[in-house]
RNA sequence: GCUGGAUUAGCUCAGUUGGUAGAGCAGCGGUCUUGUAAACCGCAGGCCGUCGGUUCGAGUCCGACAUCCAGCUCCA
C-alpha cells in the first residue's frame, strides 16, 4: 500500500505497517468528520491502536457524544471516504506550528509542542479542509480507508492525569478490509463468551451482591476450584521450601502507623475501633511478616527467612476500579515475604521468578513482565538499588525472560518485577511481582547477627505468583473457557442414566467414584439422555460423562464421554485408576 | 472518584405517542421410561434497582442515590 510519509514523499509500506497507517487514518478522518458535526469540538490525542483508533475530544459546552450519535459520525466519515480528498502534508517552524493551532482553538495541540523534543520537526498532515498536527505517515486518499466501524465513547483524562479535564475518548475499530472486520467482530463475539464473570455466572462458582460491592461471594462450585488451586500452591509452598503462616486480619494503629501504611494507605483501609483503639484491616501481609521477623533474634544463618502467606486482605478499591475477580475489595494474595542478604537478592529473585514461571507454565498463560526502577523520591541508599536493580536484572537475564523496562518506575522503597496476563478482551491484569523493599526493614528494625556478630538489615522480598486467587481464578476461568482441566474442575464427573431403569448402577458407580475421592455428581432426573448431556456439556462443562443405561447395567462397564465428543465402553476400575493419574499429576 | 451507558421473573430479553406487565429457558406438578447437544401438557413466579418529583394516571417523563458495563485514574 502507499502512504504518505511527513517528508512530503510517497511510498510503499510493508503489510503490517499498513494496517497500522489506515487505523490512524481512520482516527484522522474520524476527528474530520466530528469537526463538521460539532464546529466546536477540539481534540487531545488521537493514535492507532490494537485493532483499531480512538480520539479523546473536548466537546463545545453542553454538547456530548453518545453511542446513539455514533450513526451520523459513521456516516459522515464515510461521506468524506467518498469524497476522496487527498492527504497532504507541511512542515512549521516550532512558533509558526503553535500559532497556527492556537489559532484553530488546539490549545491541546499546542500545549502538546511544549512536550515535543526542541529539534523535532513539527509537520502536519490535512486531508480537505482538515488540518491535524501529526508525524504520519498517512494513507494518500481517504477512499483507502475501506472498513471501520465506531465501537465505544469514554471519558480519559488529557495526557492520562486525573487533575486534567476529562475529554471524551471515541473509540473505534478499523481493518484493510470488511471481511477483516466482520471476522474481528465474530472473535470479539467469541471472546466475550469467555468472560469470567459470564461463566462464573452459569457454573455458580462465585456471585457479588448489592449488599457488598466489590466482595466476592465464593459458591460451593468455585470454592471447589479455589480449593483446587490452593492445594497445588501448598504443594509448590513445600517445594520451594517456604514455611507458611498466617498473620491476623485485623491489627493495631501502632503497626500501620510504623510501616508507614497509616499515613499512606489510609482512604484505602478499612478501620475500625477495639476498645476504643484504632485497628486497621490489612491491605497487605508484610507488616505482619516483618512481625514474626521480629519475634526473635535471627542469624545469618537463618537467612533467607521464606515466609508464604494465603493473606486475606481487604483494600477500599474505587467503584469504578471493581471488575468481576480481577479487581475485587476482598482477596487472598498467595503472598510470601523473603528476608535476605544483600548477597542473596540474585539466587533468591531467581528462584522466586522460576516458581512464579512455573504456574503460568501449568496453566500455558502467555504473560509479559516488566521491570521497574529507581523513581526520583526514593529512599535507601544509591548502592543498594544498584545491587538491587542488578539482582532483578541478572535473575531475569539468566531465565532468558524479555522484558519491558520502566526507568524511574519503581516504588519508592524498592524496584520491581511485574508479571502480566491478558483476560478475553485482551487487557492486561498485573498478577506476579517480585518487589524488593528497604523501607520495612527499617522501619520495623529488622536485625540479624552476621558472622563477625555485628548487626545487620535484612531485605525483603515481596513476592506473588497468581497475584490473588481471585484474580488468578478469573484468568483460568477465561483461559479454559470454563472447561476446566479435570484436577481443577467443580464436577470432575457426571453420571447420566439413560433412564430410571439405569438408576441403581447409576448410583453404585456414582459411590464408587465418590469413594476413590472423585467429584461426581448423578444426573437422576426424568430427563432424555441428550438432555443431560447437553446441561452436563454446556452448563457444568464437565470433563467426563458416564452415559449408563441397561446395557452397560447387564455388562457391568461404563461408556464415558470426554469432551472430545467420543465416546468408549471402559471398566470402571480402570477409569477410576486413570482419572486419578490425570488429576494427580494436574494435566491440562 | 471521573466520562458515557444500562437496570423489567432465578437467567436471557420484549414492552408502541404515559392508561396499573409479556415470551423463552430454568423451577414446580403431571404424562412419557427415555441411548449421546433442548419430549409434551399444565401451574406458579414481578415493590419494572431504590427514593423523590411531574401527571387524573409512570415500567415509560424528570431528579437524586445504588449497583453493573465500557473506558480514564488507581491497583494484586
Amino acid at each position: 500500500m502507499k502512504v504518505l510519509f511527513n517528508d512530503g514523499t510517497v511510498g510503499e509500506c510493508a503489510p503490517e505497517e499498513a494496517v497500522h497507517v489506515i487505523r490512524h487514518s481512520a482516527a484522522h478522518i474520524m476527528a474530520q468528520a466530528i469537526k463538521r458535526l460539532y464546529p466546536g469540538a477540539h481534540f487531545g490525542y488521537g493514535p492507532a491502536t490494537d485493532n483499531g483508533f480512538y480520539y479523546d475530544v473536548d466537546l463545545p459546552e453542553g454538547a456530548k457524544i453518545s453511542e446513539d450519535d455514533f450513526p451520523a459520525i459513521e456516516a459522515e466519515m464515510k461521506k468524506i471516504v467518498k469524497e476522496n480528498l487527498k492527504f497532504t502534508t507541511f512542515e512549521l517552524p516550532r512558533d509558526e506550528a503553535k500559532a497556527l493551532m492556537a489559532e484553530r482553538g488546539e490549545l491541546y495541540k499546542a500545549e502538546h509542542i511544549d512536550d515535543l523534543d526542541p529539534d523535532a520537526r513539527i509537520t502536519f498532515f490535512s486531508q480537505g479542509e482538515y488540518i491535524d498536527m501529526c508525524v504520519g505517515p498517512h494513507i494518500t486518499y481517504t477512499k483507502a480507508l475501506k472498513a471501520f466501524k465506531l465501537t465505544a465513547v469514554s471519558g480519559a483524562y488529557w495526557k492520562n492525569d486525573a487533575h486534567n479535564k476529562m475529554l471524551t475518548r471515541i473509540n473505534g475499530i478499523a481493518f484493510p478490509s470488511k471481511e477483516e472486520l466482520d471476522a474481528h467482530l465474530a472473535l470479539l463475539e467469541e471472546a466475550k463468551k469467555r468472560d469470567h464473570r459470564k461463566i462464573g455466572q452459569e457454573m455458580e462458582l462465585f456471585m457479588f451482591a448489592d449488599e457488598g460491592p466489590g466482595f466476592p461471594f465464593w459458591l460451593p462450585n468455585g470454592m471447589r476450584v479455589k480449593n483446587a488451586l490452593m492445594d497445588y500452591w501448598h504443594d509448590m509452598q513445600d517445594a520451594y521450601g517456604y514455611d507458611e503462616v498466617q498473620t491476623p486480619v485485623i491489627l493495631s494503629r501502632t503497626l500501620w502507623e510504623t510501616s508507614g501504611h497509616w499515613d499512606h494507605y489510609k482512604d484505602n483501609m478499612y478501620t475500625t475501633l477495639i476498645d476504643d483503639e484504632d485497628y486497621a484491616v490489612k491491605p497487605m501481609n508484610c507488616p505482619g511478616a516483618c512481625l514474626i521477623y521480629k519475634s526473635r533474634p535471627r542469624s545469618y544463618r537463618d537467612l533467607p527467612l521464606k515466609l508464604a502467606e494465603a493473606g486475606l486482605d481487604h483494600r477500599h478499591e474505587m467503584r469504578g476500579a471493581l471488575h468481576g475477580l480481577f479487581r475485587v475489595r476482598s482477596f487472598t494474595q498467595d503472598d510470601a515475604h523473603l528476608f535476605v542478604r544483600p548477597d542473596q537478592i540474585t539466587e533468591f529473585v531467581t528462584e522466586t521468578a522460576q516458581l512464579i514461571t512455573t504456574y503460568y507454565e501449568q496453566f500455558g498463560f502467555p504473560y509479559h513482565v516488566e521491570l521497574s526502577t529507581r523513581p526520583e523520591d526514593s529512599m535507601g541508599s544509591e548502592e543498594d538499588w544498584e545491587v538491587a536493580e542488578a539482582g532483578l536484572k541478572e535473575a531475569l537475564e539468566s531465565m532468558g525472560v524479555d522484558y519491558i523496562l520502566n526507568e524511574g518506575d519503581g516504588a519508592f522503597y524498592g524496584p520491581k518485577i511485574d508479571f502480566h496476563l491478558n483476560d478475553c478482551l485482551g487487557r492486561t491484569w498485573q498478577c506476579g511481582t517480585i518487589q524488593l523493599d528497604f523501607q520495612l526493614p527499617q522501619n520495623f528494625e529488622l536485625e540479624y547477627v552476621a558472622s563477625d556478630g555485628s548487626k545487620r538489615r535484612p531485605i525483603m522480598i515481596h513476592r506473588a505468583g497468581f497475584g490473588s486467587f481471585e484474580r488468578f481464578i478469573g484468568m483460568l476461568t477465561e483461559q479454559y473457557a470454563g472447561k476446566f482441566p479435570t484436577w481443577l474442575a467443580p464436577l470432575q464427573v457426571k453420571v447420566l442414566p439413560v433412564s430410571e431403569k439405569a438408576r441403581a448402577y447409576a448410583r453404585e458407580v456414582g459411590a464408587a467414584l465418590r469413594k476413590a475421592g472423585i467429584r461426581v455428581k448423578v444426573d437422576e432426573r426424568d430427563e432424555k439422555i441428550g438432555y443431560k448431556i447437553r446441561e452436563a456439556r454446556g452448563i457444568d462443562r464437565v470433563p467426563y460423562m458416564l452415559i449408563l443405561g441397561e446395557k452397560e447395567a447387564e455388562a457391568g462397564n461404563i461408556s464415558v464421554r470426554d469432551r472430545s465428543n467420543e465416546t468408549v465402553q471402559k471398566d470402571l476400575d480402570a477409569f477410576i485408576e486413570e482419572i486419578l493419574r490425570e488429576i494427580s499429576l494436574r494435566e491440562g
